[in-house]
RNA sequence: GCCCUCAUCGUCUAACGGUUAGGACAGGUGAUUCUCAUUCAUCAAAUCGGGGUUCGAUUCCCCGUGAGGGCGCCA
């Protein structure tokens, strides 16, 4: 195991969005690539806004998503794993207060205001700060420099004391975060850009402790898509939630295939990629640095283009989860059999789980819907009703045995009339299945079995 | 207002300082299949602007402009 140490670190605030998932994969990425130590820290320093829901979709989607962390709460929410524990903030009271008093000692931290204050080294002077509207305290201080490993070498001056616990007692984020990064010996901070201008006070922090600090990397953000707007993706942005595409039982490794591409690539042209070939090839100065916008048409057709791949049985078995929370669901998967040949008929057909309700409806009732435009079409061309006609009077004499049994079927009759097997196809689809969308109608036919065949037909000649 | 970062087709991106600026998604057109979808073929589509450096700049430098982020006793 190489001593590269990365840590996904966060706050059960909300719910876990896309810009989180990505800073999580490029972390869990660059571990694995390196063989190195994933960690799951929990950042619940701020009470009011914590929730237990929100610190379990956490776990559910970083698993989901198949991401697994070496140290941090188990997945399960109960105990926790690694030797630098605890990997909750909201339990690791005792060293931060070991640290203040360490800062308070070197004379590098003073309390102001009920408040404790890092104290930045050099000369002091007032000036009026026109965001603020006030004046403020500032230290002539020299530059910090950071070696960015993606951004290059980043300059800022940090020139203000800052509050690293509040008068309630409790530390702030830049505090503990740089005390926990040092206590688990993480080797390198891999974060959203939005952090860079942090990373002064971080390095200052650092600094005050005596300690090196890690490497960093700040990856670039994730944007809207232009219909949705200007700036970075927030939670409320449709499509930014995790939990989303769970539900429409997108495909995890479609969903981290593309995620892995929003930022960086294999320096060639492949897009599709084994999440193992991505661990392998994955690399911080790979990583690109312009913001990216997020692009749902791209996502859909990736998660597509997995769904097209996917053996048989994991095909049905993805079905089925879908279809278990579905209210037909029951009587859906009744007949284990029947169920499989439908789904595996589908399965080329359909862009997205989810579509596979609509899609197979009518091989599960009788209660299907007609779709207006589509009838509308097809029954102004030609004479509909006379084909619809011939096929109840053939059908009880055709073989139903095979595809191609019941194509020669249709065939022959369509012949004898002297017409083309597609003078009976738009019909019969449309009386058999309510739409024109499906499977051939051969197989749509076997599968339906003949007496329902002829049933829809004759109901839909009265109803048409 | 101050500070930091970034800038190639609509979008994601590729291009040792020398390419007809490539690929993918989305879009257009056509072919194939009994429908639909897939698939295949094909078309359209970009180096933000201005200065340098250089024989030569998408690439290096500067200035604009635009975009994003930060400036909390939030994380």
């Amino acid at each position: 195991m190489s001593n590269v140490r990365v840590r996904f670190a966060p706050s059960p605030t909300g719910f876990f969005h896309i810009g989180s998932a990505r800073t999580a994969l490029f972390n869990w990425l660059y571990a694995r690539h390196t063989g190195g130590t994933f960690i799951l820290r929990i950042e619940d320093t701020d009470q009011a806004r914590n929730s237990e829901a929100f610190l379990k979709l956490i776990y559910d989607s970083l698993t989901w998503l198949g991401m697994d962390w070496d140290e941090g709460p188990n997945p399960d929410g109960v105990g926790e794993r690694g030797a630098f524990g605890p990997y909750r903030q909201s339990q690791r009271g005792d060293v931060y207060q070991k640290y203040k008093q360490q800062l308070l000692d070197a004379g590098r931290a003073y309390e102001k205001d009920g408040a404790v204050w890092f104290k930045l080294l050099g000369e002091r002077y007032k000036t009026y700060d026109e965001h603020r509207k006030k004046e403020v305290e500032k230290v002539k201080t020299l530059p910090v420099v950071i070696d960015d490993q993606i951004r290059g070498r980043v300059e800022r001056q940090e020139d203000e004391d800052f509050v690293i616990f509040r008068s309630d007692g409790n530390p702030v984020f830049h505090f503990v975060n740089v005390v926990d990064d040092i206590t688990m010996q993480v080797s390198h901070i891999i974060r959203g850009e939005d952090h860079l201008s942090n990373t002064s006070k971080h390095v200052r922090l650092y600094e005050g402790f005596g300690v090196t600090p890690p490497v960093f990397a700040h990856i670039p953000l994730i944007l809207k898509s232009p219909e949705m707007g200007q700036g970075k993706m927030s939670k409320r942005d449709k499509g930014a939630l995790i939990e989303e595409y769970q539900q429409r039982h997108f495909l995890p490794e479609a969903l981290v295939n593309y995620l892995s591409l929003l930022g960086w690539n294999p320096g060639d042209n492949r897009e599709k990629m084994l999440i193992a070939d991505i661990v392998s090839l994955f690399d911080l100065p790979a990583v690109n640095q312009s913001n990216a916008r997020f692009d749902g048409k791209k996502l859909a057709n990736m998660n597509m283009t997995y769904l097209l791949e996917q053996p048989a049985d994991r095909f049905v078995q993805l079905a089925r989860d879908y279809f278990v929370k579905q209210p037909t669901g029951a009587a859906v998967m009744a007949n284990e059999a029947y169920f499989r040949e439908v789904l595996l008929m589908a399965q080329p057909k359909i862009k997205s789980i989810d579509e596979l309700g609509a899609y197979t409806v009518y091989f599960f009732t009788e209660e299907f819907p007609i779709d207006a435009k589509v009838k509308e079409k097809v029954m102004a061309k030609g004479d509909p009703q006379a084909r619809l006609a011939e096929l109840i009077a053939a059908l009880p004499a055709m073989d139903f045995s095979s595809d191609a049994a019941i194509e020669a079927g249709i065939k022959s009759l369509a012949e004898g009339k002297g017409l083309g097997f597609g003078d009976y196809q738009a019909v019969a689809r449309l009386a058999v299945s309510g739409t024109n969308a499906g499977p051939s109608i051969t197989s749509m036919f076997r599968v339906l079995g003949k007496e329902r065949v002829v049933a829809r037909m004759e109901r839909f000649l009265r109803t048409a």
